[in-house]
Formats: C-alpha cells, sequence, structure tokens
DNA sequence: TTTTATACCTAAAAATCTTAGGTATGTTTG
DNA sequence: CAAACATACCTAAGATTTTTAGGTATAAAA
C-alpha cells in the first residue's frame, strides 16, 4: 500500500471485501479496483498482495481457479464460506476500530 | 496494542492528540488514559509506547521534563510547535484514510 | 523494435508491534 | 511484616507485515 502506513492490517478485509462485491477476481485486477475505488487514495503494491492472497487461501478463506487466457494464465480469487464469514468480522472490527478512534481523538468531556 | 492488527501505525497519532489535549503527560498515564478513553478497546503496550515516544522526541516532535516524585522519576512529554503541526496532518490523514476505507468498502454503483 | 501493459511471483530489508522480560519505589492487604 | 499489587521507567528477541526491488513471460501499442 501507498501513502502512509494507516493501511497496515487492513489489506486482508479489503481483500475479502473486494471479492465479497465483485464474486471473483485476479490479483492484478484487484490492485487496479483498490486504485480506482480508493480515488487514487491506496495504492495496492504486489509485494503486499500475492502473499496476503496466498495467506488468505492457505487459511481456507479463498480457494483459486486458473483460467488459460491465449498463452497467459489468470488466477481466479473467490471467497469460501469461510471467507465470507471472515470478511464480516473483519469488516466489523473495522467499523468498531474507527468508532474507537474516534472516541479518543474527540473525546467527550465528562459530564457536570 | 490490543485485540487486533488494524492499530498498527495509529499509535503516533493517539499520543500526539492525547499531548494535545492534556499539555503534558508521563507514559504510564498514556497507557491508562488510552484504555480509559476507548472504553477498554484499546490497550497500549509498553513494548510499543516507550519505543514509539522515544521516536518522536528524536524527531523534534516532542520534548520531556523529568519530575522527581519521592524517589521516583516521571518522565514528562509535551509537543514542540512542530509535534503540534503533526498532529494536526496526522489527524487529517486519519480522516482521510476512513472516507477512503469507507469508499472502498462501501462503494457507490455506477450511476446509470 | 522498443516500450508499455498485463499477469504472475519472490526475497531482502525496513518498520512495527507483541511478548517477555528487567529494575526500582510505593502502597495495600492478609 | 511479608507478600502482592501498583506505579514508573526501560530493552531485546521474535513475529508479522509491508516496502523495495527485483525476476519471468505474453500481448499490445508506439
Amino acid at each position: 500500500m501507498k501513502t502512509n502506513e494507516l493501511l497496515k492490517g487492513t489489506i486482508k478485509t479489503i481483500l475479502l471485501n473486494l471479492l465479497a462485491e465483485q464474486g471473483r477476481m485476479y490479483g492484478y485486477e484487484m490492485v487496479q479496483k483498490v486504485r480506482q475505488q480508493s480515488a487514487g487514495a491506496f495504492e495496492l503494491t504486489e509485494g503486499a498482495l500475492y502473499p496476503a492472497l496466498h495467506k488468505l487461501e492457505a487459511s481456507g478463506l479463498l480457494t483459486t481457479e486458473k483460467v488459460h487466457i491465449g498463452k497467459r494464465v489468470r488466477k481466479y480469487y473467490r471467497l469460501t464460506p469461510a471467507g465470507a464469514k471472515a470478511r464480516e468480522t473483519k469488516v466489523s472490527e473495522f467499523a468498531e476500530f474507527v468508532r474507537s478512534m474516534q472516541l479518543l481523538l474527540n473525546p467527550k468531556p465528562a459530564a457536570g
């Protein structure tokens, strides 16, 4: 990812969510989709992307399917049922995280 | 920090912001304040806290002042002018990050 | 034909955090 | 009073994640 260090720990959330929306995607496509949907704010680097995808697959959250396009091979990823569940968890965790951060950054003064 | 990996990269933002609110604080106090203000969601660990404070000090964003309490020494931290500026930057970066994440997690369908 | 785009990948290095300590004083509790 | 807990600082090894910087190969565009 690019721009700032805040993105650490959010890649998997982003990927799981993207796959929940799109059904199936391949890595190169994800790079472009993330750039586009974040209005250019986030730039997935391949060095972060592929290891993350491989870990998600190894954890049983994604399955893959290879598709030949001429002589090239595309590797499509898709959520497993466990992956769909993990996505929900991750997204709520992120929402919870944002709520807590907002408490910290804009604390309510004590009553009285 | 505790609970999830989303906090990576936010510690400095939190610390700078805390000091902007409180004027001056010492490390141990920050641990408790973060726990309290996040309603228990975030637990600053000392192994993350002290190195972060030292880096902020080394970068000229914080100054320190030692205060003797009986035989113990407390090390108070305070923002420098550069630190106050860095806080503003960090907080807007965080807001921007959240906006971009929301675009990604809840994309608007294309017009038409 | 050279460059750019598509499409996959890895490995070394940097950065950050967790875990697991260490040191020492002060206070509470059995 | 002794043991436990709280206050208060700190570091270092290990784990994890990401950046940087490549490598390989096909297809399209300039």
